[in-house]
DNA sequence: CATGAATGAGAATTCATTCAT
DNA sequence: AATGAATGAATTCTCATTCAT
């Protein structure tokens, strides 16, 4: 048994481990996330338990779906960290969470949880956590942004304005509005 | 058939009723917002076919929950509509609905839903708009709030804070905190 | 909602509860101890639920089967622990018990259970444990029976008797000369 | 095809099968009678097929884990057919048999089955039972033992003890009375 | 020989809703 | 009006065994 941090995988539990990724995704932007495993297997043509192996429940591959996105995020906001304006950047950054989150069904559900089923998501977490946490301290340094808000407050805001978005009807405008509620709602008061 | 506007209840049905509504409140109080029918029918002493007659299906049954608190919001939003000063005014009403959010399960969701099951709920939710509306369009001319927010917007964001709040440890520190940048998420850009 | 002991059911559901007893009995009869309720609701042409609702379980289900040779049980030990000689008592009662046990797979599973489902149960082998308490006394005066023998501990030897009939082929004379030996197996030291 | 009595094992084969012994031993001294070989290949840090290579199923597992005990107990008794006095030697064998058996989950089933599922097995059983057999016969001439009882029926009984035993709590005190019954249960009425 | 991924039937249980009583 | 028995699809998860690598 070989002992190492990322096992590689035989090429056909891989192509499984895809497949299942896939019909997860799809399932998602069919606007369901119920995200049932059993579901899931006979769609992509895999046993439940080929799932349940990859897979150890509804959280794990909700993770596992929007892990890309979550690291993606990550990078963002690590390279946002050491912009020149750190306001325009947090603002940027924002932008585009708030556009994968409502793009990607799950995903403000990761983000905003305070607990992941994952190592791996709680490891993305927090590297966007430390990157997302220096960008704010700098912007607070500058006056832009309030002292008392934390990057997993960041997180559960952005949260919110998700929710508060696919509550209703959400044309483009209207992102825009509530985006725009959320960068104003981070000011000193 | 009898004609009315408000059907008189028989005494049995009426007490009938109150039970049902009280458990629902106590399992609400409870921290189980699934509110399953079959569950508050026995609790409550009475059949579950009791329960459909007086409230066809869960939201029904939390939108009766909810409307006292609705109906005091509504009211209170009509008060503050008139008030000297309309932010101020339309801050405690903030303060006021969120902490009802957040104290009463279900009441939020009640609140942000685009529909509602039962047609009095979409008449205090009118009422409620009607007033936040006037109370809105005063603050923007005092130039205190953006122009672009109608009053299910205010309704959808205090949903998005409550959601915020919830999906993680929410000491009053934080309440406080997350209701400041709700009033604060207003201002004009 | 009435109060008292034994509710009358209506008279679907007693037939309803009756078919699924019937068949629970027929697949026991046949040899399968299993009692999959999914199963038996399917055979008995009712819905899983129903099946649930009479019998929250494999162990409730069991012990409703078996409750009417258990009540025959106590009877039987009640009117045994008046009897002239105890010790012909006592052997007599463990002959119909052992047979029963034999021919009706999951009553020795329910007669030598330290603890049992439904109330019921319960009572129906408390009578059993009294009345043959009594008998073991009075067969234990007559220096018939050892001394350090409780109703239970008889409850246990004759399942213990059924296993290691039920462990291998037991055509009539096994079974005889097993009987045998259980009511040998009490005589003192 | 090499020809051979005992198959030399390779010496990684030979570690691994001693490791799914052992994990497999730990398993029923846990308490755990179910032997999945999943679980025991996982602890094991084996793979499944390896453990079906060398056990086919949970009752060849069983019985491997149980063969020690097994040939033990049956040198037990082929010393016990010889010696002085057939029913002490008796009462003895039968103390460390049923001690054994209540120690060692999964021993009794092992002594009690009429089948087997390795030849090996079934071997050591009938070396058990012609050296019982051999010990009955002399105590039955003797008087202190009943002559319809074969081998295997004392096989049976004993696992009848550990049943009863086994289905409730069973301190010293209970275990030598249900011995001191099982030895007695064997005298001739 | 060893591995462990894959299988998929199957088991247990729940719950929203209907409708006969 | 009230009752609560019945429904049964749906969901979650397990595990013995096989077989491709």
């Amino acid at each position: 048994m070989k002992s190492r941090g990322e096992t590689p995988l035989r090429a056909d539990a891989a192509r499984n481990r895809e497949r299942v990724l896939r019909i997860a995704r799809e399932q998602l932007a069919a606007g369901d996330d119920s995200l049932q495993l059993n579901t899931i297997a006979r769609l992509a043509g895999v046993g439940v338990g080929t799932v349940y192996r990859h897979f150890p429940g509804r959280q794990a591959l909700l993770e596992a779906v929007s892990s890309a996105s979550l690291e993606k995020l990550a990078e963002r906001a690590e390279s946002a960290a050491t912009g020149a304006e750190p306001l325009a950047e947090l603002h940027e950054l924002l932008r585009f969470a708030l556009t994968r989150a409502l793009n990607e069904l799950g995903f403000a559900e990761v983000l905003e949880s305070p607990s992941a089923a994952d190592a791996r998501t709680t490891a993305l977490k927090s590297r966007f956590d430390r990157a997302l946490g220096k960008l704010l301290r700098r912007a607070t340094q500058d006056g832009h942004v309030r002292a008392d808000l934390r990057a997993s407050d960041i997180r559960r805001l952005l949260g919110g304005t998700t929710h508060a978005l696919r509550c209703g009807p959400h044309p483009p405008r209207l992102v825009k509005t509530y985006l725009s509620t959320l960068t104003t709602s981070l000011r000193p008061t």
